[in-house]
DNA sequence: GCCGTTTTCGGCCCGACTGTTTTCAGTCG
């Protein structure tokens, strides 16, 4: 069972807990371990088999052992005591805005409601207006939600999300009345994807900065407008949220959306040991009723510090022990785009890019690199036009002669070698010395099953003619799930034989993900953080790829793209002196 | 159910909004 299918085992636990009405902590407990599982890099199979599963956060003998049975059969008597009591089609209900548990309980008890389209059929003919605690316009509103809920549209990619918000925040910056904004939520922290745009701006005058952006503020429709907060959607439906407060509680506000939900009990949970009070408006001396004086809240430095930690950057704050390596000094030194000498993986329409080799090295040269690499496809990937035999030899000739006209700016003649079904490189063997390096991939034969993608992929690397394995993965955000292949087996091997990870940065790929990020640079690989544009235009999505790699935790130096040319050649003629 | 710089038992974050309500439960972030 992967760690995916137990995390959602675990919060079908924690939803049924929820309509059950246990006890609210215990609930709370099963969604931290949901966490917990979905930001494990390791297989929890390995973890159970090594008996390592107690001891992580969240995760006690009880949880361990609902999870170790999951392992071994696949199932759990937990949930299959819990599903004797509330029917599993209850739980669509849940995604409903505005109707949660409670009401489930209620539709469910009274009515025998048990699917979606009961709830639908039910609220149509008003009969939920008579339940206790609904009335018309709760039937209205659950009406709407089941149409949002049909429209499938919860979730979206953080390259279609981010652009949006940062066009959205230039917009509130540049009014007069606003004195600083910023996006909160998880565009933030940059996870891959978000629910919902958080901004948040301060102003000596709110009420003027929000009826401002609810009639000119670049929002599609006006769900609600008040003096400290405005909802609305984008022309595509996405929902955008913005509130304004005074200056004294800017940092509290930014901080306290920023999240995560489960950071933030953390940090509530320190501030009340230290006998301090905080909330969406500031740091408080005194706790509860009692809560005196301001200590911080005008921005987020002041209110970390006043908790004694140093500020942590907001794609850490996901409760995976920040705050103790906070509270430590051990926060990494996360990789910057300032860091990123290169990258390393584009196409020409030599196989099937856009542009020709000099133009596509032209558009590149804009970002400021000192190099780059080309990486077109190989002969077997007929679909792309892949490059045989001659035409690679012609391309890298091409490479040497331009070069030779850059002056200051290299261009490194790479391959996208495809790793065919049997685990063999499809490079012409007589080519292999004269390439800069080799980025190997794989693009065909996804249905293998774990042991023979795992065993194709270690075959590659041991051949010791790979210097980076492309899309290790080969997911596709919110579209296509990883191949099975065993991670921990491909890192040790990609350790052993000085091989690096890609991290493929284009918004539906980031692969590898930010957990992945962080078990690799543990386990000691190198990462190689690259566009795989096909376009002058997917060269400016390097940034997501950095992003996810600061999600792991990752730093500058194990990141060949920050190396500088000279170290990064030392490094690729290691393999080709052997 | 988890967890420990007063704890192996008794705590467990904080506030706003909404709708249904004459004082509050449910939901959300």
């Amino acid at each position: 069972m992967t760690n995916v299918e137990i995390a959602a085992v675990l919060a079908k636990i924690a939803d049924l807990l929820e309509i059950l009405n246990e006890n609210p902590f215990k609930v709370r407990s099963f969604r931290r371990a949901v966490e917990t599982v979905s930001g494990l890099a390791e297989e929890a199979t390995e973890l159970v088999a090594e008996g390592r599963l107690v001891g992580l956060p969240g995760i006690g003998k009880s949880i361990a052992e609902v999870i170790t049975e999951l392992v071994r059969d696949g199932r759990t008597a937990h949930l299959d005591d819990l599903l004797e009591k509330v029917p599993e089609s209850l739980l669509e209900m849940l995604r409903v805005p505005g109707f949660g548990p409670r009401k489930a309980s209620v539709v469910y008890e009274q009515l025998g409601l048990t699917t979606l389209d009961e709830l639908e059929a039910a609220a149509r003919a008003g009969q939920l207006r008579q339940l206790p605690g609904f009335g018309a316009k709760t039937e209205q509103k659950i009406l709407e939600g089941i149409e949002l809920v049909r429209a499938g549209q919860d979730r979206w990619l953080l390259g279609e999300a981010l652009p949006l918000a940062e066009e959205f925040v230039a917009r509130l910056r540049a009014h007069p009345e606003v004195l600083a904004a910023e996006m909160g939520g998880s565009t933030r922290r940059r996870r891959e994807t978000v629910g919902d745009l958080d901004l948040l701006a301060t102003s000596n005058d709110p009420a003027a900065v929000c009826a401002w952006f609810a009639r000119e503020g670049g929002l599609a429709t006006v769900e609600m407008a008040g003096d400290t907060k405005v909802s609305g959607r984008t022309e595509r439906g996405l929902q955008v949220d913005l509130r304004v407060v005074k200056p004294e509680s800017f940092g509290a506000l930014v901080n306290y959306f920023t999240g995560s939900k489960e950071h933030n009990i953390r940090l509530r949970e320190r501030a009340q040991r230290m006998e301090l009070t905080l909330n969406e408006y500031g740091l408080y001396r005194g706790i509860a009723e009692d809560k005196g004086d301001q200590v911080a809240g005008e921005n987020e430095e002041g209110i970390y510090a006043a908790l004694g930690l140093p500020l942590i950057p907001p794609e850490l704050r996901e409760d995976r022990g920040e705050i103790e390596a906070a509270e430590a000094g051990r926060l990494p030194h996360l990789l910057t785009d300032a860091d990123m000498r290169c990258d390393l993986h584009m196409h020409t329409n030599a196989s099937d890019g856009q542009l020709p080799l000099a133009e596509m090295v032209a558009a590149a040269r804009e970002y400021g690199y000192s190099h780059i690499g080309i990486t077109d496809h190989s002969a077997s990937l007929y679909v792309a036009n892949g490059l045989d035999r001659d035409r690679l030899w012609a391309e890298i000739q091409a490479i040497r002669e331009l070069n030779a006209e850059l002056g200051d700016f290299t261009v490194l003649a790479g391959i996208e070698a495809d790793i065919l079904s049997d685990g063999t490189l499809d490079i012409p063997e007589d080519l292999w010395p004269e390439l800069d390096f080799v980025i190997a991939s794989i693009h065909q034969g996804f249905s293998q099953d774990a042991d023979r993608m795992t065993a194709r992929v270690l075959k590659a690397i041991t051949s010791d003619r790979m210097d980076v394995l492309g899309h290790p993965t080969g997911r596709l955000v919110l579209e296509r799930p990883p191949y099975g292949l065993h991670l921990d087996d491909v890192l040790d091997a990609a350790r052993e034989h000085d091989v690096a990870m890609e991290v493929s940065s284009s918004p539906h790929r980031l692969d590898l993900n930010d957990a992945h990020c962080r078990l690799a640079v543990e386990r000691g690989v190198k990462l190689c953080i690259n566009t795989d544009a096909h376009g002058p235009k997917e060269l400016a999505l390097l940034r997501y790829g950095v992003m996810t790699a600061r999600r792991g935790w990752v730093e500058a130096p194990s990141v060949i793209n920050t190396w500088p040319l000279p170290k990064l050649r030392q490094w690729l003629g290691q393999r080709r002196r052997a």
